[in-house]
DNA sequence: CCAGACGTTGTT
DNA sequence: GTCTGG
DNA sequence: CCAGACGTTGTT
DNA sequence: GTCTGG
């Protein structure tokens, strides 16, 4: 599934990402805030169309996450975490999403998202991405929720589906990947039939996508910044001294074969890189001075790039996820603060303070007030097609 | 007819 | 809105 | 998705 | 465990 994401992508690279050559209109560009750790409720720029007939073009419209379907109740709170994703599979029997399938479909955007695997009790985050640093397109379904007060909610979902051979060891379920320029036509394009729902929902199996551990402190969605996909040497049992030989090797291995994606003219300043995203969090411009930066963006963390990031094509998994557990390494590694004995000591001693410390951790940004904006209301022309999603 | 739900994960 | 359950 | 809280009384 | 908040 899909839950986490970094999306840094810059509004005016959108469009480009999804393959349009011509800059695209946007909408609501200003509530979104670049992430590395954006969360369901978060502003993403989604690609949809807008409007019909010859007025019919592709805009950039910066969505919240999570859908909230049109007659969801008005009494209550939106909730964008109960359907932040849709399984592909059974996405056109589903009464919340199947209405969405022939008008609603859209485009979005990111540079990677983030699974955790659970390691006995732990749970270990993982960054995944394209080799290339290029964004991935997810296929998306959109509504619109008319709150009390009248204005405008634009929510989105991404598709799910099972994962790929490759990325089996890590989770069940990824992210539906659009890959090459017809794919994104077709999800975007109404002419969908059973058999290219089918081909476009197969999971991602190219070895271009890869993976890597990062932090577990990106558990905590306030913690959203560069850092969240800084790889990290997993401290994972059974993932230690040579399993991680392993993966590194492996991985140095699969680098010979890195390829291209998609043909589109991607550049590096289309992705926010660390400089820039200070400058943001900085309230500045990302587009003013802020030095030429471009220096270590995805490129130089690429290098850096080892430990099992690209398990081979149909290799099982290296590491076994069921087959350790309580394996001692081989070697004790150094004193891990974190490591359970096997019994608890009652060292435990956390003297709960009378009064809470108060945690300083937040700048979380304001409440967006969902402003009525110039906006008009899509107007959906029923039109054709789709007698299709009728099965069971 | 009206009322109520409408979704995804992951878990042992 | 649209489907299921009573 | 993960993180963090999870309660009452009565008070200035 | 279960709910809320981001």
């Amino acid at each position: 599934m899909c839950g986490r994401a970094r999306c840094t992508v810059r509004v005016d690279a959108v469009g480009r990402a999804c393959g349009f050559s011509a800059p695209l209109r946007s909408v609501n560009a200003d509530r979104y805030q670049p992430s590395y750790n954006v969360a369901p409720g978060a502003h993403m720029p989604v690609v949809r169309h807008d409007g019909a007939g010859d007025a019919r073009e592709p805009v950039v419209h910066c969505m919240r996450w999570g859908l909230v379907p049109n007659f969801a109740k008005k009494s209550e709170k939106p909730d964008f975490y109960r359907m932040f994703n849709a399984r592909s599979e059974s996405v056109h029997q589903k009464i919340s999403f199947r209405r969405l399938l022939a008008k609603n479909r859209c485009l979005t955007t990111v540079e990677g998202f983030y699974e955790w695997k659970k390691d006995g009790q732990k749970k270990q985050p993982y960054y995944i991405h394209m080799q290339d640093g290029h964004p991935l397109v997810f296929a998306a379904l959109y509504d619109t929720w008319e709150s009390p007060e009248g204005d405008m909610l634009y929510t989105f979902t991404i598709l799910t589906t099972r994962v790929s051979k490759r990325l089996e060891w890590l989770h069940d379920r990824m992210p539906v990947i659009l890959k090459g320029q017809d794919t994104i036509d077709s999800w975007l394009n109404d002419n969908l039939s059973e058999d290219v729902m089918k081909k476009l929902t197969q999971p991602y199996e190219a070895p271009d996508l890869i993976w890597y551990p990062v932090t577990p402190a990106m558990g905590k969605p306030a913690f959203n910044g560069p850092e969240c996909i800084e790889e990290i040497k997993p401290k994972v049992a059974g993932e230690s001294n040579i399993a991680q030989m392993f993966g590194k090797q492996l991985a140095q291995e699969n680098k010979s074969h890195v390829n291209k994606v998609m043909s589109q003219d991607i550049k590096d300043e289309d992705f926010l890189n660390d400089e820039d995203f200070k400058a943001l969090l900085a309230g500045m411009q990302p587009d003013q001075d802020v030095s030429e930066a471009v220096s270590h963006s995805e490129y130089s963390s690429l290098d850096r790039l080892n430990t099992q990031a690209t398990p081979k094509e149909e290799a099982p998994p290296l590491i076994k996820p069921e087959t350790k557990e309580e394996d001692p390494p081989l070697i004790k590694p150094e004193t891990k603060e974190e490591d359970p004995p096997l019994i608890k000591p009652e060292t435990k001693e956390e003297d709960p303070p009378l009064i809470k410390p108060e945690t300083k951790e937040d700048h979380v940004p304001q409440t967006n007030k969902e402003e009525d904006s110039a906006t008009a209301g899509v107007k959906q022309k029923q039109s054709n097609l789709l007698g299709f999603f009728s099965k069971e």
